[in-house]
DNA sequence: TATATACTTGACTGTTTTTGTAGGTTAATG
DNA sequence: CATTAACCTACAAAAACAGTCAAGTATATA
């Protein structure tokens, strides 16, 4: 099992998207502004978002990206699985052969661990997450930060003075 | 956050050491050879659990090591952490100075989810696991594979027709 | 239709972590 | 004093991480 910043970034990055929802495509150029991610990195990832549906892209001037399915129907778990970063705790892959084709001793637990990850991260969608207060805070921190442009949707303008931090 | 080898090894060696107690101390070659983990691993691991006082040591033949408290005082997150393997979901480790220097947009997610996993892991000690069937399955017969000294303690001659697979 | 903009793809790279191995030292037992 | 087993320190191959770089392809707009 592994959680790193690639899986982190790409939650970050679709929770941007949900966020800033509404204004038609947005360009990963802006993404890696407000988010502090290299344009490159963000690139890649976004390849393998695309591949597994999660989003939609708009070529062209003015393009960028889209979430492909509302935000109450796409999970966190589902985007970490998107960029091949398993939440799976067995060494196994749940195959049970972990100890030269046998079951070692502690597979069982393992697969519980699994599975308690699974169903907390299934359980969160991004619309969960954009409803969230502390998310709120600090998407209006980093709007009111990027410079000229600001695009307030999901959230406006009612933490104008509180995230000054 | 990481769940790897090294932790699944060290919760592994824990049991294999709670199955086999009360038969004196217990060589690092015998979990070795029942569990499939090359000795000197073992070793590295074993010095990190007992700095962390979760064994105790005898040396000199006929020695090894013995847990250092009750089975059902030690619980499976404290021998992840002994080993160095933090289960432990943010970046930030929990400082909020994710991204250069203030709250990343998922900070306070990667905190629940870390909270989440950690309360599941502190709440499963080795006497739980110890007491568990499919445990006690596998110990069984690990122990029956190991020609010549039999051992049986925690796990007795019940599953003798049962496990064979 | 030229061209700026934006996405796509793949190769490449330095660093860290993982997963060990090797070799030697110290301590207890018989 | 020879054996057993814990203890300690280095070393190292392999994989994963966290990107960068460069060369393309597609799309609107002027």
């Amino acid at each position: 099992m592994r959680l790193t910043t690639k899986g982190r970034y790409a939650v970050t990055a679709m929770l941007d998207l949900a966020l800033h929802e509404g204004r038609g495509p947005i360009s990963l150029a802006d993404i890696s502004e407000r988010q502090g991610i290299s344009l490159s990195y963000l690139e890649q990832l976004f390849a393998k978002l695309r591949r597994n549906d999660l989003v939609k892209s708009v070529r062209g001037p003015g393009g960028g990206y889209q979430l492909n399915h509302e935000q109450s129907s796409i999970s966190v778990a589902q985007v970490i699985d998107a960029v091949n970063e398993s939440v799976e705790a067995t060494g196994c892959d749940r195959q049970g052969d972990c100890q030269s084709g046998e079951t070692c001793l502690t597979h069982h637990l393992w697969c519980d661990l699994s599975n308690q990850i699974h169903a907390f991260l299934n359980g969160i969608s991004l619309a969960d997450l954009v409803a969230r207060n502390d998310v709120r805070e600090v998407a209006a921190r980093q709007d009111r930060r990027q410079t000229g442009k600001v695009f307030l949707t999901s959230v406006d303008s009612l933490f104008n003075d509180k995230a000054a931090v």
